[in-house]
DNA sequence: AATTAGCACTCATAATGTCCGACTGCTAAG
DNA sequence: CTTAGCAGTCGGACATTATGAGTGCTAATT
């Protein structure tokens, strides 16, 4: 005990609640460092110190004055630090307030811009492939992964379905709407069906469901047609939920997410463990549907960070989303996963130019169908 | 220059060209020895030594005289040392005197096969979602990645297709085969297309190749059919390229492999880059698809062993692959991807089982098809 | 009162050295 | 031909020691 302890602080409180709202305005020379710090963090992945700060930035005031700085910052959550050694890091919340209050929003080049919308065009007419796509194209120019869920059916309109007959007992529906090919799915019946009979079905429903919203149609509806033409009761409740996307197998497939690989060149995700686990939740999927669900209620794009994300193993992961148009409103999604610090006004920008192709895209697609 | 080097051995002869062709039979006590070091490295994964073998199996001779053994297997390129003090590794060429000579054929429980049998027919019907499950079934049974492609519509007989318009334009054509569900693709004209032209064109096809062998319907086929009902060329073009499966992308869109994350389980995919090699060859696809292809002149399993692989990036990787028919031709195939030291005997097993389900499920669909 | 220079202190990381033990090949005896 | 014994090799585990980036505090300066 006779060492002095010339370092010694008041401890933190640690455990802090997800952040959720805004933090309130800092000053301005707290802002600019922690603008600074998270930008600079970004940029390098190393912890930044007060001498990398003073001597890369000009801020015009001392090593020590940045010291007392990034502890003020440090007690008050917005930055942390790996080691007593170590320069600082941002946390959630310091992500947050730069998110939120910080970040200047970035422009693309008009070849990213075209890249982009190209590649959405290229693949137009076969849902899925636009969809499938649109994440490929992420998370290559964005070296991220990248997912996207295609429009929900309730938000499209009825125009014409196809039974096609694949045997006694199964056969193959194919359903498509305003936006073009929408759903295909396979049916199974326990009761052989004669061709005929799905071909008086198929032309009894496209005479009458023409322009219906999909969101629309229930089951009741397909059985007030039934009783012209009596349809076995097992094929009207199959196809009855192909139209409400019932079938829970189907809304899973549609889930497209690639681009893993990339995440192996960020140094935290060098552990293994780490990138299994973000792994398994690729193959899962649920999780990151659900991410896409939730923001279909948002306006423009959203993110999140780290512990506002709801799975424990996405805690040093970041994700943006945004949701997509079909008429006025949101139909689908897309979303870029990655790590906390990621590039977030580049990808902002991305997701949006992402969001406004397939806008106009679904926009264009749905009033050349009026056409047809 | 003093010390005594008691080690010092003759150089051995490095960079054999990979092995094709079996080695002769090796002495009934080698053939003991290198077979016992395979099945145990296998199971432990770690170097074994002449101490390990004389502990745990009944060899009937001293370490000393394993090590005589050891040294000369090493000599004769069957085994290899990661260094001077560790116990042998089995070389390329001693996992395949193992795969063709030595190993035991393994019997699956009852459960196991079922549990396979079942996950395939369960997607019965439709085609690609066959070959996704019986890809998924294999990479979660075998813990390895797994990759499969789905049937060559030519080994496929012609049943109905169905043209249905999405605009102007634009055309979905869907193919039933004697399998059910085969092939949909979305095709684009250049000259306006009535939706009346589809349903007669569709009707003139269904009518007149009912039951022709897919392989054997080419453009000119078409064009003749076309003389009755006019066509526009490029329409006519566009089917006759699905029904040729000419369409590139199609083909590399039908490859289904999953299963990356096992691979980060096993000690020889810590490496970063290593595991990096893997996710990108599994993006790019080519690889594999080739690796299918070349199999399908194959009767049975094939096994690939490490440079024996036509990609240096899968030199610590071994292949299985089998064939499954489609009538009496082979028409797709199936395959495991994962370490050199994978349980090939157990692998080939599970793998011939799918090959197996596969047969008889096409086999089936085929001929109920005949009936339908 | 705010800023800053100076300094003592901390701690992860890398470099170094040492030891241990697994395993070998060789030799000479059985 | 087999085996016991032994000298020799080398990687991995562990402790030890530098190194240096970075801090917090204090006292002097503006």
């Amino acid at each position: 005990m006779t060492k002095k302890q010339a370092n010694e602080r008041k401890p933190k409180p640690k455990g802090r609640a997800p952040v959720k709202t805004s933090d309130p305005p800092l000053d301005r020379r707290k802002t600019s460092i922690l603008g600074t710090v998270v930008y600079e963090y970004i940029a390098t992945g190393e912890p930044v110190g007060s001498a990398t700060l003073t001597q890369k930035y000009n801020l015009g005031i001392s090593p020590a004055t940045v010291r007392a700085e990034l502890a003020s910052l440090d007690d008050d959550g917005y930055l942390e630090q790996p080691h007593t050694s170590a320069g600082r890091v941002p946390s959630d919340r310091g992500y947050r307030y730069y998110v939120d209050r910080l970040m200047l929003p970035e422009t693309l080049t008009s070849q990213e811009r075209e890249r982009i919308r190209g590649e959405v065009h290229r693949a137009s007419h076969q849902l899925d492939s636009v969809v499938d796509h649109a994440s490929r194209v992420l998370s290559s120019v964005t070296r991220n992964i990248a997912f996207a869920i295609a429009p929900r059916l309730s938000s499209q309109v009825f125009r014409h379905i196809e039974l096609i007959s694949l045997g006694p007992s199964a056969a193959h529906v194919v359903l498509v709407t305003n936006l073009g090919l929408a759903a295909q799915a396979t049916i199974d019946v326990a009761e052989p069906v004669a061709p005929e009979m799905l071909l008086r079905a198929s032309n009894n429903f496209n005479e009458h469901l023409q322009g219906s919203a999909l969101g629309e149609i229930s089951i009741d509806t397909l059985d007030e047609l039934a009783r012209e033409t009596p349809i076995p009761a097992d094929l009207l409740r199959a196809i009855a939920n192909v139209l409400a996307e019932h079938s829970e197998a189907e809304v899973e497939r549609r889930l497209f997410a690639g681009g893993a690989h990339n995440l192996l060149d960020q140094q935290e995700f060098r552990d293994m463990r780490k990138m299994r686990a973000i792994l398994d939740l690729l193959e899962e999927q649920q999780t990151l549907y659900q991410l896409l669900r939730g923001s279909l209620q948002a306006e423009g794009a959203t993110v999140s960070i780290g512990h506002e994300l709801p799975n424990a193993d996405m805690s040093e992961c970041s994700v943006v989303t945004v949701p997509y148009r079909v008429g006025d409103r949101n139909a689908g999604a897309v979303g870029i996963l990655g790590p906390r610090r990621m590039q977030y006004a580049r990808l902002i920008a991305l997701i949006n130019c992402m969001a406004d192709s397939l806008n106009t895209l679904f926009q264009g697609e749905a009033s050349e169908a009026g056409r047809g």
